[in-house]
DNA sequence: CTTGAAATTAGATACACATCTAATTAGATA
DNA sequence: TATCTAATTAGATGTGTATCTAATTTCAAG
């Protein structure tokens, strides 16, 4: 997904390739002739068409010895929609309908914690929210545990504690990583 | 134009800059987690950040030494736009009224001229419209020439004695480049 | 089958830029 | 003021890739 999308932003992420594309939208053109207007030499060209025809911008026509290119202007629709929906914020929310409608009212339109919950049943629908920004098997140090968790609250410190003590994040020497889920101790389990 | 594009999309163009947006589109982060979550150093961070806000995709605001950096949803809508415009085929068509006439009649679905026309009202229309592939100050050898006429007309030494004929190229040692329209000698001004 | 024209492929070179470390700036706090 | 943290700037290094020349392929025409 981002995958293709990187593709589509470097292919035309270059003067000679917008040029060309710009020149193919007004008609198609031979190799020589793109060469002729862009001051290259054709290997050049035929090098800059082949990146475009990767990603289905431009498409060719043979006549004779001569290949007609021409821009594949569906295909470029498509990609730049594509640009328009990544923008979309992201799902916030959550896990099933009670810890959604918990969530709701502790989380913010900016994705902020309003406060920490002090019902324990809450708290722990809370921090759960909160793992989601921890990759299980990546470390952490402290610093960036801190800095991640300032993002949804500022006391930071109480969250990961709270997070430690839910075993939920464990750690030693100062590195933090993230604990599998069969082993947090939240209300769910609990009860 | 394209100068703004091309900048855009060279914006877009990397894999940690895309992965920020990413990340930017879901919250707000500063640069320390960012560079936490890329796995990169902060100045590294800092460095592709100020690539984005150039474009007006990232916007900032502070708080305290922290930096929170956002994505501007607005802007990468607008330029995204901006790429579907590219794609218009481009006017085909005439000076007046009576060109676009006379050049429908030659002038095929994909730009290629179907005959030369026998009349000379007529076929200076078309050596008009012929030398809007040229442009003024720019010297093309013969093959360029060649190459370019040839986009429009399989008989491209015919088309190119006319435009000569017509003073609208004029060549010395092989070499071409357009005249100014004040010396184009074409059934207006012979009329 | 040879020749010629258009394009592509291979390989070498050179330039653009992503990333790093070290040093500096800006803001907060004691 | 001195100190600490977050961020930026400066400068060095390395990687990716744009471009070139030379060689090879493909197709048409003698």
């Amino acid at each position: 997904m981002t995958e293709t999308l990187l593709a589509f932003f470097k292919a035309l992420a270059h003067e000679s390739r917008l040029r060309i594309v710009g020149l193919l939208a007004q008609r198609e053109h031979s190799v020589q002739q793109l060469a002729a207007l862009l001051d290259l030499k054709e290997p050049t060209v035929s090098h800059h068409l082949a990146i475009l025809k990767e990603q289905g911008l431009v498409t060719v026509r043979a006549e004779g010895t001569t290949r007609w290119h021409s821009l594949d202007t569906a295909a470029l629709e498509t990609l730049s929609r594509r640009v328009l929906e990544t923008q979309q914020p992201a799902a916030p929310l959550a896990a099933d309908e009670d810890e959604a409608r918990i969530l709701a009212g502790f989380v913010d339109a900016d994705e902020r914690l309003k406060e920490i919950p002090a019902s324990r049943r809450k708290r722990a629908v809370v921090l759960r929210w909160l793992m989601r920004m921890f990759e299980p098997g990546r470390r952490y140090s402290e610093a960036e545990v801190n800095a991640y968790l300032k993002s949804r609250h500022w006391d930071c410190a109480t969250l990961r504690r709270e997070l430690v003590g839910h075993r939920m994040l464990d750690r030693d020497a100062g590195i933090y990583w993230r604990l599998p889920k069969s082993q947090w101790r939240d209300e769910r389990l609990e009860a």
